[in-house]
RNA sequence: GGCGCUGUGGCGGAGUGGUAACGCGAAGGUCUGCAAAACCUUUUUUCGCCGGUUCAAUUCCGGUCGGCGCCUCCA
């Protein structure tokens, strides 16, 4: 399959270094608040990112990290904690805290229909691998100590900030911010961070250097490695870590072990609201909840992320996950036609739905473009509309739509038949449309309606077909 | 200031060196007991603007204007 390297800037033919499995790691969520819906975007497209790799003949080891602790609030240096600042203003302590968020991210994982990762590790469990790394990277002399901790040396390291094209040189810090005046560059980032002597914090560990806490880069590099092993095939993150985050990554990842981290950099672009960048200092952030309180359904935001390419910059609107939420009904009702194969005209047989199926994985493969993939599968639910399922084609359609689950995760078989009494009902319908009695016909029509099952009279029969979530109270209040 | 992304029809959003997927919406028509669906037509002589290369550019190159992101925790 053919993936975008961030490290050369290309879309390239990616192939694991091993025969029979792919190591992923994507950089998970810090768990210190609700996520918002750019959160789960980029979340989304992780799962995009690894179902297709389980698509590529070959197993995937998939590592997302819970980080828990070390995550600053706002000079990367000096700030505070976030899930101690968190902690200060609820009562509750960081740990606290962080099992509540972690507790809720899974939920709303789940509600998305996203795939488990292999190990979902969490830094706080992690501080001896990080302390270990830190020593290594000691060891190969890349650290130096000042007041307030064990800070990484960047000028050490030969290519340090070549993923991102830094210019080393011209950098210049923030007028935002106050560089700590002992860091030899800008560049240099904290490994160990030393408790302030003043305040107790919610989490410390010891160490040889002191008490304190490990730098938030390290988390990523310790788990990857313990997990994972020196080099990895992919390394997936938001985009706005290739500067910061992903950069200093690499430069710890490979002080350390001298050989190459990832192979591979997927990031994913960003989805503005409103045409700017959602994030908690904008307090703009839509959470699933939020979804949910305008009776769409959440998968919906799922098919939104589909309908957009992972590495351009996507528009979020009401308007726009509105819309998505009736394509996803539309193929929903697609989905229906599995109960009802009554049609005997044979135009939706295994071989359209075969080489609909090879196309697709050929969109699929090449640089993940999904919107290709709805493209086509539209053009599926095109011919089932027109054609309907014959009996013979039944299991072929079944197979198809697994086969769509699988890579998209749009849960396409996850509904269930209608009731037998229901199906008297449509039969009754149309004894007595043949009667011509209409009011009798209307009648049912109406009862099936208050059941949420709708009907089209085909050429060849009835087709039911349902809608999604709360489809008796219309989102109305849907504006942008 | 540095680095990076981006500008496509009413909206969203793909894509390609030879003349624009797909979704949603809108208009007209055929069909139909009605509704829905389906089918046909329309909703762009057109892909920010100006040059260049080419038989041919929306697609390549240069310039220009605009939008956005990162450089500070962020997906």
């Amino acid at each position: 399959m053919k993936l975008h390297n961030t490290l050369t800037r290309k879309v390239e033919e990616f192939r694991p270094l091993s025969s029979t499995n792919t190591t992923v790691y994507t950089c998970g969520p810090t768990v210190y608040d609700f996520p918002h819906i750019g959160n789960w975007f980029t979340f989304i497209r992780y799962d995009i990112l690894v179902r297709a790799l389980k698509e590529n003949e070959i197993s995937v080891s998939w590592v997302m990290n819970i980080t828990d602790v070390g995550h600053l609030v706002s000079d990367a240096d000096d700030g505070q904690d976030k899930l101690d600042k968190a902690a200060k203003k609820t009562g509750k302590t960081a740990w606290e805290i962080a099992e509540y968020f972690t507790n809720d991210f899974i939920d709303g994982m789940s509600k998305l229909n996203l795939l488990t990762p292999e190990f979902m590790p969490k830094a706080t469990d992690h501080i001896k691998e990080q302390i270990d790394l830190i020593s290594r990277l000691e060891k190969n002399g890349f650290t130096y100590r000042i007041s307030d901790g064990i800070y990484y040396d960047t000028s050490k390291f030969k290519n340090y900030g070549k993923m991102a094209n830094l210019d080393i040189g011209n950098l210049k810090a923030s007028t935002r911010i106050t560089v700590n005046p002992e860091k030899r560059s800008p560049t240099d980032f904290a490994l160990w961070k030393f408790s302030p002597t003043d305040i107790k914090r919610d989490m410390e560990w010891d160490s040889h250097w002191g008490k304190g806490f490990p730098g938030w880069h390290l988390e990523c590099s310790a788990m990857s490695m313990k997990y994972l092993g020196d080099t990895i095939d992919i390394h997936s993150g938001g985009i706005d870590h290739i500067p910061i985050h992903h950069t200093n990554e690499i430069a710890q990842s490979e002080a350390a072990t001298n050989k190459q981290f990832s192979r591979f950099w997927v990031h994913m672009n960003h989805i503005l609201l409103n045409e700017e960048k959602i994030s908690k200092s904008l307090s703009n952030g839509i959470t699933l909840e939020d979804i949910e309180k305008k009776h769409m359904p959440v998968l919906s935001l799922r098919m939104l992320v589909l309908e957009s390419h992972y590495r351009t910059q996507a528009a979020f609107t009401w308007t726009s996950l509105m819309k998505a939420s009736l394509r996803l009904e539309s193929f929903q009702a697609m989905s229906d036609h599995r109960w009802q194969a009554i049609s005997k005209d044979n135009f939706v047989n295994q071989e359209l739905l075969r080489n609909y199926q090879e196309s697709i994985k050929n969109e699929l493969f090449n640089d993940l473009n999904t919107p290709k993939v709805l493209a086509l599968l539209s053009k599926v639910q095109e011919d089932v509309d027109s054609h309907g399922i014959a009996a013979k084609n039944h299991q072929h359609f079944i197979d198809f739509l697994d086969y769509i689950d699988r890579i998209l995760g749009l849960k396409l078989l996850s509904s269930l038949d209608i009731s037998v009494s229901h199906k008297k009902l449509i039969n009754d319908r149309e004894k007595s449309r043949l009667n011509k009695d209409w009011n009798a016909a209307d009648k049912i029509r109406d009862e099936l309606f208050s059941n949420n099952i709708y009907i089209n009279d085909k050429v060849h029969g009835p087709i039911w077909y349902r809608k999604l979530g709360d489809s008796q109270t219309p989102a109305v209040d849907v504006v942008d």
